[in-house]
DNA sequence: ATAAAAGAGGGTAGGACTACCTATTTAAAA
DNA sequence: TTTTAAATAGGTAGTCCTACCCTCTTTTAT
């Protein structure tokens, strides 16, 4: 058994720290290292690793872009996220992108290598530093609370004008940007409010600021 | 020439690139490890390094807190502190603390090599990552446009605004929880506006739900 | 082919935030 | 003691967002 994998993180110390863990184990065979966002992408593209570690935060490109990208071109590569944030929105998103491994940066080495056998066998591995985020999110799932709204449901359209409210841009930029009528944003902001189920003034505002990175 | 360090990183993996990088080079022996602030500073205290490397939030005590105590024990141990930070804060309190040695979690091997040679030598070091970040922080001193303005300006009132603001409330709304007219809570969002240089329809509410995590 | 969804445009009423003002009281600092 | 900063309260005008309505065209899916 022999896995090829890459590695991406922009701090070249942390970097050097997981390619020695990774490297001490002969079933695991480390064939890139990418500095920033882009760099990764291409290596990845190029070289189909098994599996991409990737660090969330990286200069250029984030990872969770790269994992867009990669599920775009319908490349089968696994995909471990590194993360300094135990951030529930962060840990989402990597769910709905089918992320098979996420891990946090404060785990041990041992962690990472479980992460890396059972991600290779085709499982899952959570972080247990993150697991009992995960579980507090399992038992809102269970329950009656209606689950966070998902921006799946929305049009494109819907999607450009919430990534420039996020920028808090009122409707009357955006329409211009648009080249469309304030009108028809305002709709569109209704009709966003409406799918998402929020009421009240700003809602839709606040909405798009603290969702802007999954837009 | 050998020179006796201590490294104290909460993150393992991230300590062992540290352990790794160092290790590389004959002058420089790595005599511990440690997890934890209380480690860390138990280990200084037995083992007398020349040169401890620290990371500044550790669990237990931070890096700063070690500084303090090694100094009050007048022990003669060099310090170079690691962040993953590049806050204006942090680095004037190293300064402070008289830290031979500030480096950024985000630098090149060669970067804690050459701080490693340099303080050994009885010289500082501040890495590059930083001291661009520096001389940035100083020619904004100099200029006449107000330095970005942190929320340590703001009064306790408006703080506490600022995180009724982050929850979407209206000026009326946050005006009946503190028991004020809206139109003081009015006044004291356009004082916070214009301490914060915000300008433009919502950009209050926009930066309180951006920083709210740090209010 | 027909229905549904997406996009575009419009109207009205009301509430909320912003930009500008002024003014008083109180507590802290010089 | 005088000055300054902070907190309080008020006014007006303008702009924006929200919550409701409505029609029309085009695209997509059944």
């Amino acid at each position: 058994m022999n896995i090829q994998i890459l590695v991406a993180d922009d701090h070249p110390i942390f970097r050097k720290g997981l390619v020695r863990t990774i490297d001490a184990h002969p079933s695991f065979n480390i064939i890139a290292e990418a500095n920033d966002g882009v760099q990764a992408f291409n290596k990845i593209k190029e070289l189909k690793p098994d599996i991409a570690i990737l660090d969330i935060s990286m200069p250029k490109m984030s990872g969770f872009e790269i994992v867009k990208k990669i599920r775009n071109l319908n490349l089968d590569v696994k995909i471990i996220i590194l993360t300094m944030y135990s951030d529930e929105e962060f840990f989402n998103q990597a769910i709905d992108l089918d992320v098979k491994g996420y891990i946090s940066k404060e785990s041990a080495g041992e962690d990472l290598i479980t992460a890396l056998e059972r991600v290779s066998n085709g499982n899952s591995y959570i972080s247990p530093l993150l697991s009992d985020h995960v579980i507090k999110l399992d038992r809102e799932r269970r329950s009656l609370v209606k689950a966070k709204p998902s921006l799946k449901n929305l049009t494109p359209t819907e999607r450009q004008i919430l990534k420039y409210l996020a920028e808090n841009k009122t409707s009357k930029q955006i329409a211009e940007k648009l080249f469309i009528s304030f009108k028809t944003v305002e709709n569109h902001r209704a009709n966003i409010r409406d799918k998402l189920n929020l009421k009240g003034l700003n809602s839709l505002l606040k909405f798009a600021i603290e969702n802007k990175s999954r837009l």
